[in-house]
DNA sequence: TTGTACGCGTTATCAA
DNA sequence: TTGATAACGCGTACAA
């Protein structure tokens, strides 16, 4: 609200006041519908307010509240993961419905440059949100020492911060890594190898971590693929690398179901048949999965608890509990399909 | 910022100007660096802003201010599509952008349920953004109405709102889909079909249109296949009908890429080849069109741009210009590939 | 150069 | 049942 040419001034309780003559308190009282208020006052007041066309200022009244009734949903992720990555809408999603059933507003910020974080870091410590979820914050993030520093409730998603005194919901990636390796492995694979993603990030590091623990004696450095992110085209760049490497390679873990698909792409392409030549599996269940040809076994991440049990853990810490130390950890069934 | 066990209060300039020793005009000065402050005085309350750990309350600022230096961006889709549309990731990114540019924070806003439309509406209202960005707004939606009884500066993604007087920016769908299938006949395909989405919406009635338009007297309505979403299991569905209600079909416009890719699979399974035996062309020019094999014949559609502009155009209101009438098109080139 | 006092739009606490 | 009046945290004329 500029001071702007064409539009006029908003009511306040004030117009509506003098405009009803009664007192800014009545008034007060009648909005909130607060009891001892006379059924006459009551009308005249309702009467006043859609004559003015008075709104309630929120802001004015988060101020004197001391709370916003918000929380801020954190993505700091690169253009490609944003929109590739089909789990941060359902993590999104997930928050938004927990907070809206405790009546919160949800407003999720971007951030997508540096002038981004620190207006961002403004905004939260701008008193706009009573807390926040924080999705893939980084090492040394700026967002995650003023969050600190704020002493804000919060819940990081995906992966736990540096400090991990920090509250965070999370999957254990190294053991689900583990657990579908073995499976792979259980079908009879003798060359197994594995398309890394994200290695400079918890997630991707971990899963790596998990395929080598499976394998065991059998881990054989030439068979990891390292790609930059959990995407397609990676997924595509990553199969025709671990085939030149080793033609005889008879299954691939990829570190997620869009570099899974990429994955079924290049090998189509190099002629293989799957699950005949090659057993393929890959992570996150999500809608790749069942869009692959074959239908792709994968580890099923529960994006959308995920943001339920952030949102959850804020408004936990809102009502003054304290926060489960050590995070939350949800548990990734196995979901085994047709491509191995 | 609930009355909290554990938080302690936050600082306030208040505290700051104890602790230096002086008023509170002067540390208000120091914070938004104006001139008329010694050297000396700007020092003692740098540090004492340090030692009590003062951050301001931009909520009290813009109280005062009258201004917020936030835009709103809504997003209202059904949760298939917000999860499966990449335009939707583009045009918040865009507009992002463009706010950032102008030191603006952008909070997004998620419409997935009545209890959110109720909420929304009040926070914009509420004095929490100076204007609001809003993608995919329904037929008699609360949320327009709410804007313009506020009068907030406005401007509607991807097509007009209702009343036509609301700002908007969108691209031509029906001259756009009109183009692409010109080009599509002037291949030499005779029976072309159309796989039709999202009828009930703008974009999608005017793909419908636009297709009718540029067949003229060939047109036969057995070959539309209506399907709710532009989505990829619907192309999938709707190709296979369309199959079924003419097997000689030698072309197929889909209404968007992400149903182009669907018409791929079910014509790989159908076992007719591309561009061949059918010739297929889709819509948006996004991720999809990319990893289809072959690669997609297309519109583009400039979804980072229509972001952008509407973020202008908000911050053009904003600064008291008067929005277009009419709105504001983008053009759409055609994007021809393999797929036909 | 600095301090004072008022206003932004609410809620909350008193007396009346 | 109602009406003053004081907060909430800040910017800003105006006076000193």
């Amino acid at each position: 609200m500029v001071t702007n040419p064409g539009r006029r001034r908003r009511a306040t309780i004030h117009d509506v006041a003098l405009e009803a003559g009664v007192s800014r308190g009545t008034v007060s009282r009648v909005i909130n519908d607060e009891p001892y208020v006379s059924a006459e006052a009551r009308i005249a007041i309702e009467a006043a307010i859609e004559r003015v066309g008075y709104v309630p200022n929120t802001a004015a009244r988060n101020l004197v509240m001391q709370r916003s009734q918000a929380v801020g949903f954190i993505v700091h992720e690169p253009h490609s993961l944003f929109l590739e990555d089909p789990n941060i809408g359902e993590i999104l999603l997930g928050a938004n419905a927990a907070l809206s059933l405790a009546d919160f507003q949800m407003v999720c910020l971007i951030i997508d440059s540096e002038r981004d974080t620190d207006r961002v870091a403004r905004y939260l410590s701008g008193g706009f949100v009573d807390g926040v979820i924080v999705v893939s914050a980084r090492k040394n993030d700026p967002i995650t020492r003023i969050i600190e520093k704020l002493g804000l409730p919060s819940a990081f998603v995906g992966h736990p911060p540096d400090l991990r005194r920090l509250p965070f919901v999370g999957i254990d990636n190294r053991s689900s890594a583990f657990a579908i390796t073995e499976r792979l492995l259980a079908t009879g694979r003798r060359r197994v190898g594995m398309i890394a993603s994200a290695l400079d990030r918890d997630s991707g590091a971990d899963r790596l971590a998990g395929f080598t623990d499976a394998l065991g004696p059998l881990f054989d450095p030439a068979l990891v693929a390292r790609v930059p992110f959990y995407a397609y085209a990676d997924g595509v760049k990553g199969m025709r690398a671990l085939l030149a490497a080793e033609p005889e390679l008879d299954g691939v873990f990829a570190a997620s179901d869009a570099v899974a698909a990429g994955a079924l792409e290049a090998l189509r392409e190099a002629g293989r048949s799957v699950p005949g030549d090659v057993g393929v599996v890959g992570f996150d269940d999500s809608a790749w999965a069942l869009r692959c040809q074959p239908l792709l076994s994968t580890v099923h991440q529960p994006a959308a608890g995920l943001g339920e049990r952030a949102a959850e853990s804020v408004l936990a810490q809102l009502r003054g509990e304290e926060p489960e130390l050590g995070g939350i950890l949800l548990t990734t069934p196995i979901v085994w399909r047709d491509s191995a």
